[in-house]
DNA sequence: ATGTGC
């Protein structure tokens, strides 16, 4: 790969490309990466966050973090805020699987007592989590109880037993997006979402059961408030999974009505048509702010309702009750939002509207809106791996302020979808993962061949670079022993 | 990512 000629190393860890490396870029162009990342990057990503740059009300940067990749208008990866009372909104700036997010849960089995019996569970899972395209969910409503969902995300779960307090604690905003208006929702959205509360989905979705090895853990005062040092070798899960098609048809309904009335209402004329957008404050950016809220919430209660349901297996499984069996959330983070948010600019506090598509809010040691058992350590912080490689906890940093306060999300594609399924074949992956002691159940050996380790950029190298870059400090290494993915 | 594509 070739980078531009005008991308200039700020810093070991920091690249930029100018404003006139573009016409109409109204802030520089920020990449988070290694020399190795960035040389890794397709040439879709520095078009993509420049493009960006370009957009009204943008602040300081756009930024793209050291897993990022080219995706819909804006790059995977993906960070831009903006002032609400100048700048706009843009679904391609958050994503089609609208809340697309990671949960990590604790367990006080070690990898000893998991191990006789990780067949059984991992099958057990796969049983009773549905997975796969079109899969439809365990929790069966009515579309109003959905409206319901949409609205109320984790706090409806609380009420229908799904959750306990803590796990609303333990989850970013509660769970609930505050504002959310399912009449904002299209009920052809409602159709394709009320049915999936309780789906993991495919793609690169996926429960994931890690080891917390203890020459893998790099930071043991957080690593104990974190809960990860119960017991050696310590057994914990981790998921991903989004708004499934009701996030999609959020996205797509509203990218749609954007692209009716951002040039011929609004005067907004835009390089890329996938970068639709609409003032933040008009009619068409407010609806499609409580309807992705919507599709937030539903996304929080889908991963709480598959939360219970782990604790369900695993009790099943072990004969002891979720209690027993320790089994507390660390975290709940989230891939693909808009939120307004209050940050420093220029020496002044600014509520802004910050887009993080595949990133995740990273905020650091006594900040607001984090659970007060995280204030010293600063949140935890979910990266995922690729299911062959591991995956990481880390921890936000006051140093992040510059990025306010983001970080990556995952390993990062180094190769398409199409191009992973001609090289590798999913039957050869599973087997040969066994082999490497990772137990898999898939429902697609296709989708398996996308999800190859050899897909994604080197996770090592990725978190690596956050550390170093301010943005997220390492916590532990979690290694992956079995896996279900749609 | 997605009842996987105009």
């Amino acid at each position: 790969m070739t980078t531009p000629a005008a991308l200039k190393r700020i810093a070991d860890t920091i690249w930029e490309l100018p404003m006139s490396y573009k016409e109409g870029m109204l802030v520089p162009a920020r990449i988070f990466a290694s020399e190795k990342l960035v040389k890794e990057m397709d040439a879709g990503v520095f078009e993509q966050v420049c493009n960006v740059a370009t957009l009204p009300g943008i602040q300081r940067y756009a930024y793209c973090m050291p897993d990022g990749h080219w995706g819909y208008g804006f790059p995977i990866g993906g960070l831009a805020a903006m002032d609400p009372g100048s700048g706009v909104i843009s679904p391609g700036g958050i994503g089609f699987d609208i809340n697309c997010g990671m949960r990590l849960v604790l367990t006080n089995l070690s990898a000893e007592e998991v191990l006789p019996r990780l067949h059984h569970l991992v099958d057990r899972l796969f049983a009773r989590i549905p997975t796969g395209v079109g899969c439809h969910g365990f929790v069966k409503l009515k579309q109003d109880e959905f409206r319901q969902v949409a609205e109320q995300g984790s706090r409806w779960c609380l009420k229908h037993a799904y959750a306990t307090h803590e796990d609303l604690e333990m989850t970013e905003e509660g769970g609930c997006f505050s504002g959310a208006d399912a009449s904002d929702v299209s009920v052809k959205a409602v159709e394709r979402g009320f049915n999936q509360l309780g789906t993991l989905g495919s793609g690169n979705h996926y429960c994931e059961i890690q080891v917390v090895q203890p020459h893998n853990i790099m930071d043991a005062e957080r690593a104990e408030a974190f809960g990860l040092t119960m017991v050696p070798n310590q057994v914990v899960i981790m998921f991903h999974c989004g708004s499934r098609g009701f996030g999609h048809q959020v996205a797509t309904d509203y990218l749609k009505l954007f692209l009716g009335v951002m040039e011929r209402k609004y005067g907004i004329k835009i390089r890329d048509r996938e970068l639709a957008c609409a003032p933040f404050h008009s009619p068409e950016g407010q609806s499609y702010f409580s309807a992705m809220k919507c599709a937030v919430n539903m996304a929080f209660a889908n991963r709480q309702v598959i939360l219970h349901r782990i604790r369900e297996v695993f009790s099943d499984v072990f004969h002891k009750s979720p209690e027993e069996l320790a089994m507390r959330m660390v975290y709940d983070v989230a891939h693909n939002t808009a939120k307004l948010e209050r940050h420093t600019v220029n020496g002044r506090v600014k509520e802004l509207l910050v887009h993080r598509k595949g990133s995740t809010r990273a905020f650091g040691p006594g900040a607001q809106g984090i659970p007060k058992c995280y204030d010293k350590t600063g949140q935890p912080v979910i990266i995922g791996g690729s299911m062959e490689t591991g995956s990481y906890l880390l921890a936000g940093m006051s140093s992040g302020a510059d990025a306010f306060f983001t970080t990556a999300h995952g390993s990062g594609r180094t190769m398409s979808r199409h191009e992973a399924k001609k090289q590798f074949r999913g039957d050869k992956l599973q087997h040969d993962m066994e082999q490497r002691g990772i137990y898999v159940r898939t429902d697609s050996f296709g989708g398996l061949a996308e999800e190859a380790g050899a897909a994604y950029k080197d996770i090592d190298e990725v978190v690596l670079t956050t550390e170093l870059a301010g943005l997220s400090k390492r916590v532990a290494r979690l290694v992956p022993i079995g896996n279900i993915k749609g």
